[in-house]
RNA sequence: GGGGGAAUGUCCCGAGCGGCAAAGGGGGCGGACUGUAAAUCCGCUGGCGUACGCCUUCGCAGGUUCGAGUCCUGCUUCCCCCA
């Protein structure tokens, strides 16, 4: 976590200063980090546990004369001009600040207080992590002898090339608070044909034979690639349970047209309206779009269903009594096969 | 220290003779076509209101004007050139 470094900002950012965060705002973004990897990582004080520190630790204390003594002269700038982030600002002519040529050293001091505090000999990263991992791998042969390594990943890309991560509602949310199982099922579940087989690889634990059998499937075929890749990755972060709730209540979507408790469901206040709400109000209280205009947009251009009936009046009263039974919701359908959210009335 | 240039719709890029809710892309959402895919074509893409409508946006703060993104002054940040 870096408590230490987020004070100085990510260097290769330049259009938006990165806040200043307070100690508290600091520790609720740790909690909230970690929770996110606990599905995947088994925190605690096992040897083979994993452990989150935080790098303001040791780079808070650091003065300046003994950042400069101590890793300083392990640096020299002949190494640092041949790296590639550099060369590339350089001869672009794009400035390249003291405070982003110093960053790399800063990571790799951690990387190398990671060593001698945890003997941490990997280090992996993004792509564009590159220069600072490599600069902490040569800090620790120089300061302590030793041989570690590091480990970087592409940045995921769709085959069409847009970057991963993106769905209706913004981001793709590990937390099952900010995104629905459901929906997060659905994310991989509408992966695109050219991509199954490398997410099938880089997202689930299958083996490479089974992974070869399901991309070599054809046509329409490729969909059952495409949900056992959604059964895999749904079930790696949230479960088997929900992972085959969502599957289940997409076999109802789809197949049937039905609904099930596991669709994502909004509350919507009855409040002093005794008969019901405007079919606007009821497309707000989904959370598919995220102003009342933008509702009656939609409803207006045609996009909205409501308990499967195409709604275009953005006026048109909904009334309490036409819930769905049994579960006493309205449906609520942005476009002809998209996504739904129940809207449930609530006093 | 001196000279020049830039900041636009809070997703991004980017046009903008003083009348602008503001061109055009990209992205996103929807439709047609399909296989809950891609590609292609079409529509929408500031907020509030049932509605004539109202409100808020162009780095910040003032000013000129009936009226300012557009002109003037100061400030902030960034870039380039000279020293």
């Amino acid at each position: 976590m870096g408590g230490g470094t987020t004070r100085v900002g990510d260097p290769s950012d330049k259009t938006s200063q990165r806040p200043l965060l307070t100690d508290a705002v600091i520790g609720a973004n740790l909690a909230g980090i970690r929770r996110a990897f606990a599905p995947f990582l088994a925190f605690g004080e096992g040897p083979t546990d994993a452990v989150m520190v935080n790098n303001a630790d040791w780079l808070d204390r650091l003065g300046y004369i003994e950042f400069l003594r101590d890793y300083g002269v392990h640096f020299t700038i002949n190494r640092m001009l041949a790296l590639e982030f550099v060369k590339t600002r350089i001869e672009a002519q794009q400035p390249l600040t003291f405070l982003e040529f110093n960053y790399l050293l800063m990571q790799a001091a951690d990387f190398l207080e990671l060593n001698r505090r945890f003997g941490c000999t990997l280090q992996f990263g993004g792509s564009e992590q590159w220069g600072n991992i490599v600069s902490g791998i040569d800090l620790i042969r120089r300061v302590e002898g030793r041989e570690v390594f590091g480990v970087t990943a592409p940045l995921v890309t769709t085959a069409s090339g847009v970057k991963m991560g993106k769905t209706v509602a913004g981001a793709v949310w590990l937390d099952g608070a900010m995104l629905a199982p459901y929906d997060y099922w659905q994310f991989w579940r509408n992966t695109e044909d050219a991509d199954v087989g490398r997410f099938l690889r880089l997202f689930t634990d299958l083996p490479l034979a089974e992974i070869a059998r399901l991309e070599a499937l054809g046509g329409a075929e490729i969909n059952e690639a495409k949900t056992v890749l959604a059964n895999e990755a749904t079930t790696l972060l949230h479960g088997a349970e929900a992972a085959g709730a969502a599957a289940g209540a997409a076999r109802d979507v789809f197949g049937s047209g039905g609904i099930t408790k596991d669709l994502p469901t909004r509350p919507l206040k009855r409040g002093g309206w005794p008969q019901g709400r405007s079919s606007t109000e009821v497309v707000f209280a989904s959370g598919l779009v995220s102003s009342k205009a933008e509702a009656r947009r939609k409803l207006s251009a045609g996009e909205v269903r409501i308990n499967d009936e195409l709604m275009t009046d953005p006026t048109k009263t909904i009334y309490w009594s036409d819930v769905e039974q049994p579960l006493g919701v309205f449906k609520v359908q942005l476009g002809k096969r998209g996504r739904i959210v129940l809207v449930q009335p609530v006093d």
